[in-house]
DNA sequence: AGCACGCCGACT
DNA sequence: GTCGGCGTGCTC
């Protein structure tokens, strides 16, 4: 009896497509193999996500498989369902989600190598040879070359339909070749059951926090948590979840939003829970990667800590999921494939029936007010801070840090102790403009202005990151052009070298001209003390390890309440919250908080440090202005070489939403902001609807078939 | 995503 | 008259 495989590409096709097996295939390919099969002109890579002994239609005429790569198959049916699930709910084609679950590495390829036939050579000799086949053969005469090489000498467009042009009139031969990757690895023998050591302790507090979700870990069945709580507290719940986890023989996944959160988290691990970890994030290596795959397909691991490629970790028993600091924004970050990694955990412990536990010590408004409602938040305590905190009501612009807080500074430096000054804004100016004629310098590629980098005498577009030379005069009129009243951290640096001369004012931002060296050389002449106010971006708040300080300053962190964000209240909570950080516990130690608008609560009740206080004023706002978690809303992005495009596929996908539920809002198509990225023009559409149900419904058939590269993001 | 097919403007 | 643009639809 024949064997049909059903077949998903790494393309944006989410169908898969039914191909016969070859006897000689028969023994070798298993559910979650990949293959090598024919799709229309072209052989392509792709998963074998299913096996039958039946045709889905009889009438269908089924083309073969033409190679399987590894024995052992790289994805397990688990993960397979799992990124089928993902597919379904981010509108991304199941195959490549598939692809990112699998270490690039590890993923085998196919290397194809272009001859040229005694047919050919006896053309070319000829003469009888179109110029772009002549050109080709030019390249084979002496030796055979992979596409690849082909496409770069040529310059040409459609090179490869050339080359399959060529193949058919048997001018040259393609072979495709499977190149193998898979290594042999030889690594220390699975590790015996761990020795738990006994030196853990939890206040009642946690123990009581802890016992609530161990009940229910006991049951193998989904179930959410909210941690709030400071992150020493949230770490000893975690790690006491994760060592009743492994004592029960099952593993646990823990997430956490960026690399620099690792280091000290993988070695509280370590020292209690022995060395049954896996790391995984995108500093590694590829080989350091395939290790760390290793230890978990070979039940080596009872941990996998990481960051979102972590999601996919090849567990089995998975019974814990946790999700650290849920509230950061790198969580939902477009770059990759575009999915939410807090809705892909929860997925993930869905399908493995696991608990799943998120924890913060500021949640997501959306998270908090499900959590409180749904009865599965666990509070750990208000977070405390000793120090004083100063809300400098500061709305005069002719200096840009405040008298009140230059004199403690001034103290401070009296006493021979370091500060720390946050702002978030890089360059000098984040634009210039022409006293006479009111031009302002723009970026020509996304028409945003340029922000004014005076150290490196450059205009930058923080968009797009296009650099140009900075050029002060205005190319309309000649007139000196002038900073806007916005100004950056250059400038701010700046006022404070003027006012204390002889201190050593240093700068640390994500910018272009401070490169990963001197960044370095910048915290380390911090740690030594010689650097006596050191003024940061959010780029410093991303650091860790920094000796804390007896004064913080913050300047405007109402500037993100400006964006068109509906959770632009919750960030800037977080901003004034970053700050404490960096500070000394204890009495003596000062926070300063500089602002334009003391009242707004989100700045007032972070200077409290009352998390709840803010929620509750917020969620006010929320329910007011039918914003989530009282309303869903979803923003689309179609992307596009051309406007043209990208337009017309918003403009088709508005028609068809406006057809389907007269009860959703749409808004839009605009442009997004930036309008381009990575040379995409980028076209946005906002919806606005009821129920959750009803906007996915319609989403996925207003969707269907637009060809455009399009991102969809729901809230909440 | 590629690639073919198919329908309208400027040119060897 | 053709070459070539890109809109639409299919790929087991």
């Amino acid at each position: 009896m024949t064997l049909y495989a059903d077949v998903v590409p790494p393309l944006p096709i989410d169908r898969p497509y039914t191909y016969t097996v070859p006897p000689e295939y028969r023994d070798r390919i298993q559910v979650g193999s990949r293959v090598l099969v024919p799709l229309g002109q072209r052989l392509i890579t792709g998963f074998v996500v299913g096996l039958r002994k039946r045709k889905p239609d009889a009438a269908l005429e089924l083309k073969s498989i033409a190679g399987v790569f590894e024995t052992a198959p790289l994805i397990s049916p688990a993960i397979l369902s799992y990124a089928a699930k993902l597919s379904r709910a981010f509108f991304l084609p199941w195959g490549e989600i598939l692809q990112a679950a699998v270490p690039p590495s590890l993923l085998p390829r196919t290397r194809a190598i272009v001859s040229l036939t005694p047919k050919g050579k006896e053309a070319l000799e000829k003469s009888t040879l179109s110029d772009e086949e002549r050109a080709v053969a030019d390249q084979l005469v002496n030796r055979a070359h992979s596409p690849l090489f082909l496409k770069r000498k040529l310059r040409t467009k459609g090179v490869s339909a050339l080359l399959d042009r060529m193949e058919r009139k048997e001018l040259v031969r393609i072979e495709r070749e499977l190149k193998r990757t898979s290594r042999k690895t030889n690594e220390a023998p699975p590790v015996g059951p761990t020795q738990l050591e006994l030196d853990f302790s939890l206040d009642e507090n946690l123990r009581l926090a802890s016992g609530t979700i161990i009940e229910v870990l006991a049951k193998r069945e989904f179930s959410p948590f909210l941690i709030v709580g400071s992150p020493g507290r949230r770490e000893a719940v975690y790690l006491h979840l994760i060592r009743q986890t492994i004592s029960r023989s099952g593993r646990a996944l823990v997430l956490v939003p960026e690399i620099s959160r690792m280091p000290a988290l993988i070695e509280k691990c370590k020292s209690q829970l022995g060395d049954i970890l896996a790391v995984l994030h995108s500093g590694l290596t590829d080989r350091q990667r395939e290790l760390e795959w290793q230890k978990m397909i070979e039940s080596r691991a009872g941990v996998a800590i990481g960051t979102r490629s972590v999601l996919f970790a090849p567990l089995p028993e998975l019974r814990l999921v946790i999700l650290d600091e849920e509230h950061d924004e790198s969580y939902s970050q477009q770059e990759g494939l575009p999915f939410d990694v807090r809705k892909a955990a929860r997925i993930r412990a869905e399908e493995e029936k696991a608990v799943f536990v998120q924890g913060s010590a500021a949640p997501t408004v959306e998270s908090y007010h499900s959590a409180r409602k749904g009865g599965f938040l666990i509070d750990l305590g208000r977070e405390t801070h000793p120090a004083r905190v100063r809300l400098l009501d500061f709305r005069c612009a002719r200096e840009l840090v405040d008298p009140r807080l230059k004199k403690a500074m001034e103290e401070q430096l009296r006493k021979g102790e370091p500060a720390i000054l946050l702002y978030n804004r890089r360059g000098y100016a984040s634009s210039l403009v022409c006293p006479r004629c009111a031009h302002v310098p723009r970026c020509d590629r996304c028409d945003l202005s340029l922000a004014y980098h005076k150290r490196e005498g450059k205009f930058i577009c923080h968009a797009c990151r296009r650099t140009v030379a900075a050029v002060l005069t205005c190319p309309r009129c000649g007139s000196h052009l002038t900073v806007r009243p916005t100004a950056g951290i250059e400038a701010v640096a700046e006022e404070l070298k003027v006012a204390f001369p002889r201190s050593r004012v240093e700068i640390f931002a994500a910018d272009e001209a401070t490169r990963k060296e001197k960044k370095e050389a910048i915290l380390k002449g911090f740690e030594r003390k010689e650097i006596d106010i050191l003024v940061g971006t959010r780029a410093l708040s991303h650091q860790y390890g920094l000796p804390p300080v007896g004064l913080v300053g913050i300047l405007h962190p109402e500037m993100v309440l400006q964006l068109a964000d509906f959770r632009s209240a919750h960030k800037a909570y977080l901003l004034v919250r970053s700050a404490f950080r960096f500070l000394r516990e204890g009495k003596a130690s000062e926070l300063y908080i500089q602002t334009s608008d003391p009242d707004h609560h989100s700045i007032r009740e972070a200077a409290r440090g009352d998390y709840t206080g803010f929620f509750e004023k917020e969620i006010r706002y929320r329910r007011l202005l039918d914003y989530p978690p009282f309303s869903f809303l979803a923003e689309v992005f179609f992307s596009a070489e051309k406007a043209r495009s990208a337009a017309s596929a918003a403009r088709r996908f508005v028609a068809r939403v406006r057809a389907l539920a007269k009860s959703i809002q749409v808004y839009g198509p605009s442009l997004a902001s930036p309008a381009r990225k990575r040379g995409l023009f980028r076209v946005q559409v906002n919806l606005k609807a009821r129920r959750a149900g009803i906007l996915n419904g319609v989403l996925r058939r207003s969707l269907e078939g637009i060809r455009s590269g399009k991102s969809v993001f729901l809230y909440p």
